[in-house]
Order: C-alpha cells, then sequence, then structure tokens
DNA sequence: GATTAAGTCAACTCATTGGTTGATAAACGA
DNA sequence: TCGTTTATCAACCAATGAGTTGACTTAATC
C-alpha cells in the first residue's frame, strides 16, 4: 500500500469524479434521448445506463429538460467545426449521411421532427449554400436548381438511413443502421450527383 | 312540435352518432398523434380536440394504443390505393410532398424514426422500385443507380419538408408546412430528376 | 486531525396521466 | 309504453415518473 494513489488520478479509477459522472450522463443520455426521442424516455433510463444515481442529473443539469438542452446545444459546435472544412460535395455528403449512425445525428432527427430549438448552426448551412452556388457557377451543378432547395434535398436524402430507418428496411431488406449500409448508400448519393453535374 | 326528428337522422345533427364519435376521434388523435408523436400526446388533449369525453377512448378503441393503431393501419390501405396508378416519376414525388402537409403524412414520420410498425404498404415500395428499374431500361434514368436506394433517396427527398422541417425553415426562410412551398418544392424535384436523366 | 465542501445515494413526495366506475340519458325493440 | 341496450359523461383510482430531501461518504483545506 505504498503507492501513492493521488500522485495520479486518472479519473476512470477515482471513486468520485464529477467530470466523469457528467460525461457519463451526458453519453447514456444522448443513446437514450436518441433512441426514444424526449418524451420516452424515462429519467430512470438514463441513470441506469449510466450506472449512476438519478438524483445526479438534477445535481448536474438541473433536471430532463436541462440535460436536453446541454446535448442539444454541443452539436451546434461540432457542426461549426464541421462548417469549416471545404470539401467536394460527395464527401459532405457522405460525411452526413455517417453522422446517421450516431446519437447525435438520432437527436437531431427527433429535434427536427418535435420542431425543438433550431437544430442546426445556422453558419453552417448558410456556408454550404455558398458552396453550392459557388459550384453552380462553376458549372458543376445545374444553374438552374434553387441552391437551398438543393441542399435541402440532399440533406434529407442523406439523412434516410435515419429518417425512413423504416422504410429503408422495407426497400433494401437490410438493416439501414449499420456502417456498411451508411458506406453503400454514401457511394450512390455520391453516384446520383455526379450525374447531376451531366459528368458521368 | 310536430316535427319527426327521425325522418331525417342525418348524423351531424343527432345527439348520439357512434360513427360520428370515432371519426371525431380518429381525426382528433392523427392531429394530436402526428404533431407531437405518440409518447408526448395526452388522451385529455385527443378527447378535448374531439369535443368529447376522454373515457370515448377506451370505449371505442380499448385506449390510446388502440386508437394509435388504429390510424397506423389505416394509411396502409391509402397507400395501397397509390400504389396502383401509375404516373411519370415526378408526378408520383410531387404527390408525395403533398402528403408532408397531412396528418398522415407527419405520423408516418414519427414512426419511422420511433420504428413503429412497418409504416408502408409493402406492394406500393416493390411497385415503384419496378418502375424504377423500368425507367432505368427506358434511358429515364441512369443505369448504374440502384433503383431501391434511388427510391430511398427520393422519397427521403421528397419528405425533406417533414423531416427536416426545422433546418428547412433555417435554409429557406420560409414555413415549409404550407402549399405553397410544396408547390415549389415539388417543382425543385421534379427539375432535379429531369436532370437525372439526363434530358435537361 | 478537525472542519468544510462536494459528490453520491436511497427513500420519499407530488403532479400527471391513462384508465375505470357508476350514474344518466338517448335509441330501440317488443 | 316499458324494459333493454347503447352511448356519453363526471368523478374517481392506480400507476408512473420527475424531482426533492436528508443522510452519508469522500476529498480538500486549514
Amino acid at each position: 500500500m505504498a503507492v501513492d494513489q493521488r500522485r495520479s488520478p486518472s479519473a476512470s479509477e477515482r471513486k468520485r469524479d464529477p467530470e466523469r459522472t457528467r460525461a457519463l450522463l451526458i453519453e447514456a443520455a444522448a443513446a437514450e434521448f436518441g433512441a426514444k426521442g424526449y418524451a420516452a424516455t424515462r429519467t430512470t433510463d438514463i441513470a441506469a445506463r449510466a450506472g449512476v444515481n438519478k438524483q445526479l442529473i438534477s445535481y448536474y443539469f438541473g433536471g430532463k429538460e436541462g440535460l436536453y438542452k446541454e446535448i442539444a446545444t454541443s452539436w451546434h459546435t461540432s457542426a461549426a467545426e464541421m462548417a469549416s472544412t471545404e470539401q467536394p460535395l460527395d464527401q459532405v455528403l457522405a460525411g452526413f449521411v455517417q453522422t446517421t449512425l450516431t446519437d447525435q445525428g438520432r437527436l437531431w432527427a427527433w429535434a427536427n421532427l418535435a420542431g425543438d430549438s433550431p437544430p442546426v448552426d445556422e453558419a453552417f448551412l448558410r456556408n454550404q449554400v455558398d458552396q453550392l452556388r459557388d459550384r453552380q457557377r462553376a458549372g458543376e451543378i445545374p444553374s438552374d436548381l434553387d441552391p437551398g432547395l438543393l441542399l435541402l434535398a440532399l440533406m434529407a436524402a442523406a439523412a434516410a438511413p435515419l429518417t425512413l430507418r423504416q422504410t429503408a428496411g422495407q426497400i433494401t431488406g437490410e438493416d439501414p443502421a449499420t456502417p456498411e449500409f451508411a458506406a453503400k448508400y454514401a457511394d450512390q448519393l455520391a453516384l446520383l450527383v455526379r450525374h447531376l453535374s451531366g459528368r458521368a
């Protein structure tokens, strides 16, 4: 027993660790909210998944709603990061298809339906629209399409495995929530966009 | 007081009318479920909207869940009808965009996210995929696209004003839940499909 | 080491909500 | 016309679930 425990608290092995607890709760909440939506999620389930007492939800986030908002706003920032990088269109879409599989993505879908708070960073959207406009000028994309509506259509299409999960399953006979499916689907979208630009 | 009330019961003016009550409940329920999703919907709200005592939900449908299922299955049939008509692709999409505005449409979106029951008539989907394949053979659509995934992408895109309501609002600055928006958006999709087929 | 502060938990409270009960009235058949 | 069935409602009930309380325990500070 000569080892000094405090030398490297290293979070994971400490008995008490507020940061870790917070993180556990946030992670568990994202999973639960993402799977069932806000209304159907039970705080008890969140706590159980996090392996922690449910009172701590109140302690750290002031309750169910506070916890939800914490998560809802956290992706604002992650989306903002994404906004900065300027990639080819099919890359952007592929990335988008990927987020489909994450808890964040599911949460975003719920929020959209429920009409919660504006769930995406405005700057990100504006940026994407601008880039689409540029591509139009460059002749990559037909000029008679409205860039805003086109972005909307492409985002919606990319989110299909998520928003139309059931229907996707019915059509393809596969489980749309797998990385393999996402990859295949992203390829198809890339192909589609390429056809759009005329240079198949 | 000589008039014989019973001569023409005419539903709407009768004091008691099971059929009418049932219909009122179904309509109200579709609206409520569509707006908030199953979990967030209160039976009290349904009854209030229908202008009827809440106990009648149990009386006629055996409870909240029974009422929900009643509605969830009812669109199966309406979708099946839609399946029979063979229209040009942009017409199909336009029709789809339209349903976006209905309670049925919203309900369908919720069901897809929640992973409820398979929410669309299988025959309808198969039919649409087959038609897409035909169009491919006819050269209307690039042959290297998978018809199933293409259908998925197009349906998802068409449902954008619904599934990405918030985001749509952010992008366009308009309310996507209006007939005007739906019309404009449907036009864009038609245009997009036309570009896809190469004959801009 | 004693004191204080922070973190965690089990048990409890209280509002909400779906569902039930029993009374009441309209429709209907004999 | 009278009894029976059907439809409707107001009031009640039981269960659930979010949030609170107070005790207890670990860590930090003096």
